[in-house]
DNA sequence: TTGTATGCGTTATCAG
DNA sequence: CTGATAACGCATACAA
């Protein structure tokens, strides 16, 4: 492929006025400027991104490492990530750290060797990339869960509150005995639902019964099967709050298994929104995230950083809302 | 951020022992390995990698450029390119070019600039990135849909029989006027599915009338307001192909609306499966693609064309098959 | 306004 | 086995 060499030649310029006109300086001549973009036509000349990086010490690249591809609340964040980073002259790349807390750490490792302007790290749960991001100048800004032992902005959501809300909303509903189904132990996310969901059983005057709630991964698998054990239990739940979006698809798998109705049978209300949420039947109560905001919001507060902000690390907390549909309606 | 020549002054060694060192040559004493390593350590050296790559001449990095991260389609095939390429030592970045043409030449264009090592495209509807992929070295493979004009490897699935297969199961299960809801026009994807769906009418021995076949954007809300008015006609179908997951949500929604049930009412067979598609009420029948083969595949034939294999562009064609569920079922 | 020359951080070549 | 040193391709300080 031509180099700026190459291109210096065919115009019959200098390297240096090459550079410059490709970089919109004005101090160029419009009649060399014109020879130079000749030879780059002709030539087919593209910058070697490498050695422009190398030399300016700087990628325009923001990395957005994401623990799974395929649910969609990870993919609304990255619209809203690339949407901001894009208006901004930046690119993103996206790794798919595939919830392996090993995948993170090596996404991470390239990020920084590859010397991305900036970091946004969706972390998986027991993670491990943090650390990395501890001891480096790299700008990074962690998205849904806090990034342990690794001070930096946050971007989180309170889904706590949210938790406790569609809890109260399943109780108002009539329903009698609450579960729930939630990631692991140690998980933020997981640990604040659960806390909710106690909360609102508080709240509602319920007994906090411990054989009522189940963890799994944050996986359809695992939540089927916690489903069904405690749908088969002695005494089980008449309704369920479910912790995320994957979780969902095994819960209601798990449902048509056993013939049991959501709503009329078992209250269901699960976290994220999803397209199809509302075509199943009945449709399914959900507590709406702002997967798009979590990814706008830590794209510009990464940028802001990467633009030489100071100050104390942030925290900025969005709220989630209470969908209800059917699936949580007895009647 | 610490540098080799730091690195190798700790250590008291030449910059070349300590890149010897790290690149895994066992032409060093072990001794000096050592006080590399432990000089590397103490400084949290992370080697820089635009300049490596500049000096390598190569990048280990793989881009993927998709139209629509949020279509589970696009999201299985990335990880069948990634495990493929993870296997092999390279790094998979995702584009996600949101089916614009622009934002998809200008994720080739920086692909091409960062020297990736290859790209796999999947190409938008009126594509163009195409073009720049044309007369460059780098490598690439075209996903799903061929790259007009620029002769490479490609990987499709034969959707024409699949669409055919369909079309026919509909006839078979005693609907009488089968619509078809599928991409743009000059979109290789959507015009096959249409000629299948022609050729399903023809092997029923059906009429193949026009007024029954209605054309979008593969996205929700076309397809659903393409839905409507075919259903809203003097002479609606009692049956519906629709050309994608995405479209199939759109279509949903409408029968919802119109209050029409599908199966019983209307016959619904769509384009890729989800996870959520046994979970709709009824069923709803799918055209199953081998979306992380298509992935897979594609990284591989990338992986051999960067290992210099030569030989003309090869074209792949996978098969998908029909999964008959009850929204095809008119009883 | 333009050109020359230097260095960004690595790796690889070539002597020692 | 090790160390100087020369590129890799570009952007910029400095000179002209």
């Amino acid at each position: 492929m031509a180099t700026i060499n190459e291109v210096a030649e065919r115009a019959g310029v200098s390297t240096a006025t090459v550079s410059r006109t490709l970089n919109g300086k004005d101090t160029v001549d419009s009649e060399l400027a014109a020879r130079v973009l000749a030879a780059v036509a002709e030539l087919d000349y593209r910058p070697n991104g490498p050695a422009r990086n190398l030399r300016r010490q700087e990628t325009p690249v923001l990395a957005l490492v994401i623990s799974d591809v395929e649910n969609p609340f990870f993919t609304a964040i990255s619209r809203g990530v690339e949407d901001v980073a894009h208006a901004a002259g930046y690119s993103v790349v996206l790794c798919n750290s595939d919830d392996d807390a090993d995948k993170e750490r090596s996404y991470v490792s390239v990020a920084l060797e590859e010397r991305v302007a900036g970091i946004l790290l969706s972390p998986t749960g027991h993670t491990s990339g943090g650390e990395l991001l501890n001891d480096t100048a790299t700008p990074f800004v962690a998205l849904d869960r806090p990034l342990p032992d690794a001070p930096g902005d946050t971007v989180l959501v309170d889904t706590g509150s949210a938790a406790r809300e569609a809890t109260e909303h399943l109780a108002a509903q009539g329903y009698r005995r609450l579960g729930c189904i939630t990631g692991p132990a140690g998980v933020p996310t997981a640990d604040e639902r659960l806390a909710g969901y106690r909360a609102g059983l508080r709240a509602a005057g319920m007994p906090d019964c411990s054989s009522l709630v189940r963890r799994s991964e944050f996986k359809a698998a695992g939540a089927g099967r916690a489903a069904r054990s405690l749908l088969e239990s002695t005494r089980p739940p008449d309704a369920l709050l479910v912790a995320n979006n994957a979780m969902a698809l095994g819960v209601l798998e798990t449902l048509r298994e056993l013939g049991v109705r959501a709503g009329s049978d078992v209250g269901l209300v699960a976290f994220d929104d999803a397209p199809w949420a509302r075509l199943l039947d009945p449709p399914l109560s959900v507590v709406a995230q702002p997967a798009y905001d979590i990814g706008a919001v830590g794209a510009r507060l990464l940028l802001n950083r990467i633009g030489n902000e100071r100050g104390e690390p942030s925290t900025t907390t969005l709220s989630a809302h209470l969908v209800p549909r059917a699936s949580s309606d007895p009647r």
